[in-house]
DNA sequence: CCGTTACGCTACGACTCGTAGCGAAAGCTT
DNA sequence: AAGCTTTCGCTACGAGTCGTAGCGTAACGG
């Protein structure tokens, strides 16, 4: 958030009524028109504030769209299935169930592809989305390191590397299936999906050891 | 590509030297601008055409970035390495090189996010660059089947699943790691995922096989 | 009650968009 | 060589958005 008073301050405090409701129009508006043709000026007509308002809370469209969507990844829960493979399908699953709503698909790919030239809203959206998606692999990992599925952990530089590369496998995965090939990443993918991860390649014709 | 002159066609043809001047100038705008400041009008200048010259052949910004950015992907080949392995990481770096270009970041992620809300673009990049690609995924599995790496062909609908799932995972995976994560798909990255890919998470500590 | 800050509202110049209309140019056909 | 057809470059235009400035009012704290 950007928007908390600070605490030692006199004045008018800023609405948190406004927030909330900038935010979720700003929602709103990305599932009716779309990136492209969103509005600042539309955004604050929905949300029944001033668009000056709008300004003196965010930098501008990216910065808004970048706190709009990341409230989406609030839910964002590490089940406990017990098995590695129970924890990564529930995750993606979850995962997946975020970005079939059309908010997330045109504002998450949007702000991604600005951040491209844009280092500070990079930094962003690293802090606010990526960030938290990142630590639910490092604790699935390690309680699956605690259980014997996984090796135990080398040096954490090469740890951190491995982090990185599952994290980057995962979610670009997710992302690619919904938004490029544009189908859904329903559980009969994420089963196929996650025998990939775990067993590789080769191991992928296999059926898994336990039908139901 | 959509100006070519229809066959039995009578008056002066359109200038394919326009079409290439203005695929570059479009690709070296996204370089300078980036998708959000792109004009058409800047487009026009820079390729010394004039601006109604574009609209008569391109419907909009959607469409002529698609095409600038698909003549990107026409130099991917999949090598012949002999190895499945090798395979895999000569066509990964190969998409990373490309996906490493100023005008790839910012101008596919662009199309891919407006994509969401508009099927006939969607078809266009399907057809222009993704399905490119998924040749190549074909090709591989058919070769690493061919030299026994691979499990071999099942039903033809359960191997279409199967080409879909790799390609989300090979395609998704550098794509995030370049532009989400921000960090470069080099050597020593694609030898980690491509360990992952054929051997999964459990065998990802141990070394290849193969020292050189 | 007073100082300070946020808010809603209006207005503004600058810019981009996509289209229309025109005369000239470049092909093919006869 | 003349005629037909389509594209091209150019100019101009209304419509819409941008981001900011200015003003009076509202909501807090001391």
């Amino acid at each position: 958030m950007q928007s908390r008073t600070p605490a030692g301050r006199t004045g008018r405090p800023r609405s948190a009524a406004a927030d909330t409701a900038i935010l979720a129009a700003t929602r709103a508006a990305l599932v009716e028109l779309g990136w492209s043709k969103l509005t600042l000026g539309d955004v604050a007509t929905r949300a029944g504030v001033a668009k000056t308002t709008l300004y003196r809370r965010w930098a501008g469209k990216n910065e808004l769209v970048v706190d709009a969507v990341a409230e989406l990844f609030d839910e964002l829960r590490l089940p406990d299935s017990g098995t590695l493979a129970g924890d990564v399908e529930g995750v993606v699953l979850q995962f997946a169930a975020i970005l079939a709503r059309p908010e997330a698909k045109s504002g998450l790919m949007a702000v991604v592809a600005e951040s491209t030239r844009d280092e500070a809203l990079r930094e962003r959206i690293r802090a606010s989305i990526v960030e938290r998606q990142k630590r639910l692999v490092v604790e699935g990992r390690a309680r699956a390191q605690g259980r014997g599925e996984l090796p135990p952990e080398t040096a954490s530089e090469e740890a951190a590397r491995t982090v990185d590369l599952i994290f980057d496998i995962v979610a670009g995965a997710v992302v690619h299936r919904t938004l490029v090939s544009a189908e859904p990443a329903d559980e009969e993918w994420v089963r196929g999906f996650t025998q990939v991860l775990l067993t590789g390649l080769a191991g992928a014709g296999e059926e898994p050891a336990s039908p139901p």
